[in-house]
DNA sequence: TTGAAAGCGCTAACAT
DNA sequence: ATGTTAGCGCTTTCAA
């Protein structure tokens, strides 16, 4: 079945056809509706390789997430689907671990499939013009944006979260309920990433309120594992240091913080309280729930999705959405004794 | 750059550089050596599409994942695009709800993009070989098996666990614990899929041990979802039924469970134990640590994708793999007191 | 408004 | 072992 076989069918020719299947204009009212019906009727799919091959221009857009494990990351790869799919093109999904190149797979995915387009998961927040030459077509930066590298905004799109502030909000409201010993569990405190800005937040935060910043609450555990999140939290309870709440750089981590801190018999929220940043569903069923920034993972996925798809159609330009997050309180978090 | 520019760096034809990039024999050894290097210097990549249309032959592979919010599939459908790629494939994912119809998707899909063949994830167990008739390419079934359909055996691939023995398997290990009277939190008794055989399952181990299967214990959520599971454990609970443990389906129905008995004052294992099906990472990080059967999801993957590309490239036929779990011991189950 | 015809980049006979 | 050639199904000038 080709364009062929409805021309033949309607007894037009095949530029006719491809002319109603790509809703040019100067065809008759008629002629588009018969060839339409045609098409409806033999269950007719346009070739897509052939109209690829032809105007060098495929349907395909890559998404390249980084850092495997990441739940948080699920909901928003299924929203990109969804939404990269309801809007005519193809998602091409690479997921590469925290070690690898984003750019060097977007770069190498691209030329093989012909991407239009590249949203990236989880990269890294410093990318330089240079590194970024292999990439020719447009990007959008999901989760993140790129604070610490020389891209000049109109370059590429960004959907984020202002990281820095929203750990400091998360520290400020730890000392709003009286906390003023409050640990730090995060993968790299230098990682040009989430990591460090989250650790800024933290550290600003605590500095605005007169608080000395203090080392030993600071945990890395190089990366977003819940086991290294679990041992380095037994770790930081063992050392002795004293503290009555933690932030943890994400949902994940804080339920291994909390079990590690039940396991040494330490209660939460009555001897530790415990918040995160992140929002997963499955953290609201915890014992005991956990009090969360709630991203907003699905909003976040469809405005980089549209924003994308509007560059590449010409109807769009490149922006920085920055997103909030919003308080779920759970029983993770209580206020200190006076 | 194409097939043309290699050709005329080298001085051959295009047939031979296209014989070098498919890995043809019939070329001599000397002018192989000349075109890869051309290849390589000239960061020539094939024209997929170019491919696709003459040789009538995608690389495309569908992945079809039904019941979105599942993130034990999660893990699947990584492995699952990590092995595709590996083999020179491309994964095309498409995720849907419980509601939508998986074989109407994947035929759509399989015209679309030229599959090669297709992967399902969480589909029905009843196919009828009328109803597959839209689908013309090989297609495993992965984490279930058509149990209740009419498919010849040789029809179709599978990767499953033997899900009523699993189940019977949980029972069996409570009943072992002490436990007489078990619930059981399923989506659905009947729906002609997971949840169906696991509650055969769960009433057949009742049966072997001359316990009588009391309806009052059985909870019916109509799907996966976390709050449903919530919802119906308090009204289990509230019925002011009788019992000392519960087999959840998966592990984030368990997870709900756990924290609707706590929410009302039943201590998880010492007043229920609780045990379900799955073995993700994080049941192993919640308080109490869950008891679940682990299935290999990995490994499940890593099966049907080889399976499936064995099928396509005609080195491998349908088969049936039947995997087992392995009881993860965590916290959430205990003896009943003698 | 419509049709004829020239490719897009590649593969696979078929020749040689 | 290598080259010649005819398309794969479609879009897009260009001409009518």
């Amino acid at each position: 079945m080709t364009i062929k076989d409805i021309a033949a069918h309607c007894g037009v020719s095949t530029s006719t056809v491809s002319r109603v299947i790509n809703d040019h204009p100067d065809v008759s009212p008629v002629v588009r509706e018969m060839v339409n019906k045609a098409i409806e009727e033999l269950h007719f799919i346009p070739n897509n390789s052939a109209r690829t091959l032809v105007s060098s221009r495929s349907t395909a857009i890559g998404v390249v997430s980084r850092g495997v494990n990441n739940p948080f990351f699920s909901s928003v790869i299924r929203v990109l689907g969804r939404e990269i799919n309801d809007l005519g093109y193809t998602m091409v999904l690479q997921q590469i671990s925290t070690q690898a190149d984003e750019i060097r797979a977007a770069a190498a995915l691209e030329r093989e499939k012909k991407l239009l387009g590249v949203i990236f998961l989880g990269g890294r927040f410093n990318y330089t013009k240079e590194e970024l030459e292999p990439l020719t077509v447009p990007f959008v930066c999901c989760t993140y944006t790129n604070t610490f590298g020389d891209l000049a905004e109109d370059e590429y799109s960004s959907v984020s979260i202002r990281d820095e502030d929203e750990a400091a909000k998360a520290v400020r409201y730890l000392i709003h309920m009286g906390h003023r010993r409050i640990a730090m569990i995060l993968d790299d405190p230098a990682d040009f990433s989430i990591g460090q800005l989250r650790f800024q937040g933290y550290k600003k935060a605590l500095a605005e309120a007169g608080i000395g910043y203090d080392p030993a609450l600071a945990v890395f555990t190089g990366d977003y594992a819940m086991d290294a999140a679990y041992d380095y939290t037994l770790r930081l309870i063992d050392s002795g240091a004293d503290f009555t709440a933690i932030l943890a750089i994400s949902d994940t981590v804080a339920i291994a913080a909390i079990k590690a801190l039940t396991d040494r018999g330490l209660r939460v929220p009555e001897d530790c309280s415990v918040i995160a940043i992140d929002g997963m569903e499955l953290s609201a069923y915890t014992v005991p729930t956990l009090t969360t920034l709630r991203q907003p993972a699905e909003e976040m996925a469809r405005q980089s999705a549209d924003m994308l798809i509007g560059i590449i159609e010409g109807t769009g330009s490149h922006r920085h959405v920055l997103m909030e997050t919003t308080l779920r309180e759970g029983e993770s978090v209580t206020a200190v004794p006076a």
